[in-house]
DNA sequence: CTATTTGCTGAATAATTATGCATGCATATG
DNA sequence: CATATGCATGCATAATTATTCAGCAAATAG
C-alpha cells in the first residue's frame, strides 16, 4: 500500500519536523505501516521530498514548493492572477474585467500569447474584449483565463 | 574568501548537475578554491541548498525557488519584474520606463504602495515619474525598483 | 603586547542516506 | 499448471553528508 503510505508521509511532515529518514520510518511504524528506513529512502525520492535547512540550522524534510507547481508562472499568468476580476462572454466575445488601468497591459500580453483561437483585443482602462474567431472557441478562452485568475 | 566561494557554487550548480558534495568539493578546487568536503557541507547549508530528485531520478543540488524570497512577491513587486525596464533619475525626480501599456498601472499600485517618500505619480503609455520629497531620496527609491526589477 | 574571542577550516568520524541483491507476491503468459 | 515478469520491500552495506574536535588567523579587549 505504498500510495496510502505516501499521502501518511505527506501528513506528517507538514506535522511535525522530520530531520531523518529513521525518525519518519519509525512514525510511520506506530501508525502501523511496516517498513524500514530503505523504503522511506525511495519513498522521499519518489515524492521528490527534500531535506532542507530551516533558519535555525535545523535540518528537515519537506516538499517544495515549486514541486507541485512544477514550473514558472508566465509573465501572462502573473498579470492575470493580479489584475483579471471578472470574465464574461456573449455570442463570439469574452468580456474581461481588470483592476483599474491594467486592461491595456492585459489585451498586449494577448495579442502576443499565440492564442490562435483569438482574432483580436480591444482594451479601454479596467475592461478588455477578446474577439474570438469561432464561438465554439470562446468556452475555452474563458476557462483558460479563470483558471489562472487563482 | 567564503563569500566568493558561495558565489562560485551557485555558478557551478545552475550551469552544472551537481550530485554529490565532493563533486562539487572538486570543482573548486580546479577554480583555486582550496577547500574539502566538510566546508562544502557548510556551505550548502549557508546557502540553503537543497538535494532534489530529477524527473530521471538522479540526484542534484538546486537553489530553491522559494528559498532565495523566503516569501511570496507582492503584487507591486510581480509588476516591477514583469514591466520596468529602466529607471534613471533627476533632482527629485525618478524616471521609470516600461513595457508599452504599463505605465499606468504601475503609477496606481505605487500611488497605494504606502512608499512615504514620494509625493506622487505621473504616468503616460511606456513611462512614469514618480516626484519624490526629498531628493536625497531618490537613490533610495530608484534602488529599490531595481532590485525588483529582477 | 598578551589574552580572549570569533570565524573558518581540515581531518577524522559519526550519522544518515542510497542502493545492489535476494525474496515474496501478484499477475500475465504459454 | 509452470514459468515469466514486474513491483515492492528488507537486509546489508556502500556512498554520502554532518559534526566533533583541534588548529589557526584575524579581530577585539584588557
Amino acid at each position: 500500500m505504498k500510495n496510502r503510505r505516501h499521502k501518511e508521509i505527506l501528513e506528517i511532515i507538514t506535522q511535525y519536523d522530520i530531520g531523518t529518514q529513521t525518525e519518519l520510518a519509525n512514525l510511520l511504524r506506530m501508525r502501523n505501516f511496516q517498513i524500514t528506513q530503505a523504503t522511506v529512502s525511495r519513498d522521499i525520492k519518489e515524492l521528490g521530498l527534500v531535506k532542507s535547512t530551516d533558519s535555525n540550522g535545523n535540518h528537515k524534510y519537506v516538499l517544495p514548493m515549486d514541486s507541485s507547481s512544477g514550473r514558472e508562472l508566465t509573465r501572462l499568468e502573473r498579470v492575470i492572477m493580479d489584475t483579471v476580476t471578472e470574465v464574461d462572454s456573449t455570442e463570439n466575445l469574452v468580456l474581461v474585467k481588470t483592476l483599474p488601468g491594467s486592461a491595456n497591459l492585459l489585451a498586449s500580453l494577448l495579442d502576443h500569447s499565440g492564442w490562435l483561437e483569438m482574432m483580436g483585443t480591444i482594451a479601454g482602462d479596467d475592461t478588455m474584449l477578446i474577439i474570438v474567431k469561432d464561438k465554439d472557441n470562446v468556452p475555452l478562452i474563458c476557462e483558460r483565463i479563470q483558471k489562472k485568475m487563482g
